[in-house]
DNA sequence: ATTGAATATTACAGATATGGCACAACAGCC
DNA sequence: GGCTGTTGTGCCATATCTGTAATATTCAAT
């Protein structure tokens, strides 16, 4: 199920996009601290944002922009019809989308579909919590912070991904790694699970692979 | 002076848009025949088109899914308010933005600036960042200072730019650049792209272009 | 608790992918 | 024809990746 965070001061609107939201079959996530909401966005491990252009004190396309470094998390900004012109600054700071107010709610979950969709097809870039891994760049950032994998590492990586909690064993990161005529040592996926693991273990994640002696290695 | 076309059976919507395109300053063409509208678009030579979901006889995404295969010419869809689910599925089939009537001018003339510049890359002079790519001179500008590029530099650079922060293989580069029959040194490549850097260098971006050893380079 | 096999870790070294330079071929232009 | 600029080649330098080997650690079964 698709999480969306949404970020909208009037608290009435808020509540009619959370209902309709949930409605529609996501799950809505509801900002209610005005205070930090750049850490927010930051932390939270979510689909999409809906993000108010004016929220109290806060300039939404500083923030984007700012959010933007650190995320590719598609965005759809809520603006109000008043100042149109909005609406192209904020998509040259990096908005998927934007919707003016009073929103038509058909138009709204029409539009939140195809941005979905169309961060889908990227697809190269999946989040899992609040990790993202992208493919296409070769990368994992969390917070902030990036580690650069390199080709063997992505590829347990990914292998790991695609089952995560399940067990992988080590015969099936070998396959995945090197021909069967490449004669290998044995513990040569020892070592770059250990990388791997190392630049997990920069990112906070130093737990995140577990191994199963005798049966392989799961993912968290 | 940029051509608009547009495919739109009502005429009095029809003539609206002419005028308000022409007024905006743009080149606008109309459509009359509906008996050959995919010949029309074909022939054309417009720089957008603007299309009308609802012909008579004619349905505009075939219309618009047998077009793409042809041209990469941008398309904005005008889609009438009642059937709404009309705009998701226009956008997979290859359209670039849409527009539900009645249209508002405001946003239409900013839907069509935002299509434009972004298609504006063949040809024109964007901007990234602080640096300006004019693939007409084939040059790039920096604060003030400029550097010529050759063919190959440029195409190198566009396709990298068209992929920014992602990983673009060798291969990738090496078909834009050489066709598959002729016999080019693997090195070629290498040294193309640091001719590149060497000019990138010369406008104080010499790290711009990242080298991720067995997959590809990234641009930054 | 002990033990032994399985896995981790580390440093090292070799492979190899890529970089850089000089030169030559070639094309366009005056 | 000579000049200029572009581009590929060959050769050697270099840096990154990645496997190896030696060593340490873990863990489950005894």
């Amino acid at each position: 199920m698709k999480k969306i965070m949404i970020i909208e001061d009037e608290t009435t609107l808020r509540d009619e996009l959370f209902l309709l939201l949930q409605n529609a079959g996501y799950e809505p996530i509801r900002v209610t601290d005005y205070n930090n909401v750049s850490e927010q966005m930051k932390a939270a491990n979510v689909d999409l944002i809906l993000l108010d252009i004016n929220l109290p004190n806060i300039n939404g396309e500083i923030l984007l922009q700012d959010f933007r470094k650190q995320s590719d998390t598609p965005v759809i900004m809520l603006t109000s019809r008043t100042n149109e012109i909005d609406e192209v600054l904020s998509m040259s700071y990096g908005a998927d989308d934007y919707i003016t107010k009073p929103y038509n709610p058909t138009i709204l979950l029409l539009r939140i579909s195809a941005v979905l969709k169309r961060s889908a097809k990227v697809g190269a870039t999946q989040k899992y919590h609040d990790v993202e891994v992208s493919t296409v760049k070769g990368s994992l950032i969390r917070n902030g912070s990036e580690q650069i994998l390199t080709k063997n590492e992505m590829i347990i990586l990914q292998l790991m991904l695609d089952r995560q909690g399940e067990i992988v064993t080590r015969d099936e990161l070998m396959t995945a790694l090197w021909d069967n005529d490449e004669f290998v040592n044995d513990n040569a996926l020892s070592v770059n699970i250990s990388r791997l693991r190392g630049k997990l273990a920069e990112l906070g994640l130093s737990e995140a692979i577990e191994t199963r002696k005798k049966q392989g290695y799961v993912l968290k």
